[in-house]
DNA sequence: GATTGGCACTCGCAAGGCGAGAGTGCTAGA
DNA sequence: TCTAGCACTCTCGCCTTGCGAGTGCCAATC
């Protein structure tokens, strides 16, 4: 018995295919009746019950129990989601309406925040963006700024524009010469290099002069945390945090609240979205995300950058029973018009 | 027949207060013998039923339903509330806790941004943190820095010691002395004024200079948003919103929806928040709270400043069955923390 | 040989009935 | 004014039952 289960023209992935439309538009297990009553297949109801019995020793559908209708398995969302080569549906309306919220606002920091509450509208699901990602950055300038208090701003413009700042406590000795001289010795050297490689060694060997500015070099460093545990300082965003409730699918409260507690904790956030996608759109099905709290949801998730670096991740959380292709589409158009806009600012 | 139930040493009163204890501890309509299983009143259930009668006819007092125990109304916890003159009863290793906490801290932006989750974790509620709020800083030094682009970094550290930057795009001819002249006028001229209180009309007549140092001076005064929409540049900080759906008394999903939702829109806890307490602890019950969605919660919440300013608000949400003794005194003990924190930047 | 109609069977779910228990209000007596 | 006793009320959990959706199998059909 061969399994033409993969072969796009098959009864049976058609009919698997519709299965997992329906339940995902009714989130009621699907029987053959219902499945006929929506789809037009040209065959009768024993020939679908045979073929979903078939369906289901093949381990892509489910039943809740004895007598009732099929639910996909994890394998069979798998199947579908994988089906959906191109992520091409989106409305021109709604394709319309994200390009113009991306086109009214310059400011890339600004837009990257507002990304989560547009994503989350867009899909009814909940939003996640992470970015821009501090050690991929590349530098371009870092400038000093003395405060009252004897504080020192030190400002960092990446090359795609965006600011990073932190404030050091200055000692008594430091002059406004000595700034001056690392300022200049810094930006000769590092320009064009990316931040997250940065090593302490390497930068170390920038402070030749004095011992007040050796020890402003590797201050500097250390506040711009150079090394790997970059993660702790990335940038969260969440949006639609409460539609994770409107999801009928979760009427385990425990559940939900891991999953908020989840959410809670923007280190394991940054994390979860640090994997850069190995596809353009990535998609978790369930028992396929890394973290335990997120094993009865699905996760899509794809990179958006500058150029050809990857800066940051936008996802989406949404129920197994998720409408893929559409937040599929929604995650692939958002980071592509990030990407643009970042990259534009780049080429300033 | 007299009403001695405000009588502190009235045993109307001591029923009352016992009451709402027992219903806050257990969550549970309290009953004649339940009430007297836990505390020693020494009068008879009979006794205490005549009298709960009576709590009852004077709206302190509600029965779910004929057959059961009784629950306080918002007027008996109002009562209660009230009668918590000094929220006195902080544990010693809790008191200490908090106070490690803050030592450890110096930075107050940083802070400020723990002392959400600080706060619901020391009460397992959702905590609500707004500041530092940006209207009631007082000016105290103003500083710019070129960046590459053309664009301006301004620098506005306030008398506290907390930063706020903006970027402004630079038009092509204004030169370093502009800058330098501009940086010299606002600094004699602004330092000590209330950054909310400052008109557009006065900023205005600072600009004394060429066209160039004008433009600049209504730049600036744009960017750092001098006018009364302050409310929007707030920051908020929420702690343990997860903690919402641990709680049995929210057993209704779309209750806990519309709250979530709430929570999210930061402007409008940004607005909740910025009432300033009257008294040193406020708490709205139920009903009380100005918000529809809250209305089935109690809100407590107390102002922390620096010196005699308010400079921002701790909240905490929880159940209208809250635990009003233990949370009024966290909210009230971190609180006068994090003033003692600002007040002493501001000297330094 | 694949497909179909017919049919008996299974199982979850909602509705109804029932008993137990907690709590009350009332009344009469101390 | 307080207390003991008692009849009454109402919810909650449990069980039973009937219904309906859906299945799997088998024999008939194309």
């Amino acid at each position: 018995m061969s399994d033409h289960t993969h072969d796009p023209d098959s009864r049976k992935f058609a009919i698997l295919i519709a299965v997992v439309d329906d339940y995902i538009q009714t989130g009621e297990p699907v029987g053959s009746l219902a499945l006929l009553a929506r789809h037009d297949l040209g065959v009768s109801p024993a020939t679908i019950r045979n073929e979903m019995a078939e369906l289901e020793n093949l381990g892509y559908l489910q039943q809740p129990h004895t007598s009732a209708g099929r639910v996909p398995s994890a394998k069979g969302y798998r199947l579908y989601v994988d089906s959906i080569s191109e992520p091409t549906g989106l409305e021109d309306v709604e394709a319309r309406w994200i390009r113009e919220a991306y086109d009214a606002q310059r400011d890339a920091t600004t837009l990257i925040q507002q990304t989560a509450r547009l994503v989350s509208e867009a899909t009814s699901y909940t939003a996640m963006v992470l970015g821009p990602r501090y050690a991929k950055a590349v530098f371009r300038d870092l400038k000093f700024l003395r405060l009252p208090g004897g504080r020192l701003l030190m400002v960092l413009t990446t090359d795609v524009g965006l600011l990073e700042h932190r404030v050091i406590d200055l000692p008594d000795g430091l002059t406004d010469e000595d700034l001056a001289e690392v300022s200049r010795n810094l930006n000769q050297s590092l320009r064009g290099l990316i931040l997250g490689k940065l090593t302490r060694g390497y930068v170390r060997t920038l402070g030749t002069g004095s011992a007040a500015q050796r020890w402003l070099v590797g201050a500097i460093f250390d506040a711009l945390g150079g090394t790997g545990q970059a993660d702790a300082d990335d940038k969260v965003y969440l949006g639609g945090t409460a539609n994770i409730l409107s999801q009928p699918d979760f009427g385990d409260l425990d559940v939900v609240r891991d999953l908020l507690g989840f959410l809670e904790r923007d280190r394991l956030v940054s994390e979860l979205l640090s994997r850069p996608p190995a596809g353009h759109v990535q998609v978790f099905i369930g028992a396929e995300n890394p973290y335990q709290e997120l094993q009865s949801c699905s996760l899509v998730m794809a990179a958006f950058g500058a150029g050809e670096r990857v800066m940051g991740t936008v996802g989406v959380l949404g129920p197994t029973r998720m409408r893929y292709g559409h937040v599929m589409s929604v995650v692939s158009y958002v980071s592509g018009q990030l990407t643009n806009v970042l990259t534009r600012q780049m080429r300033r």
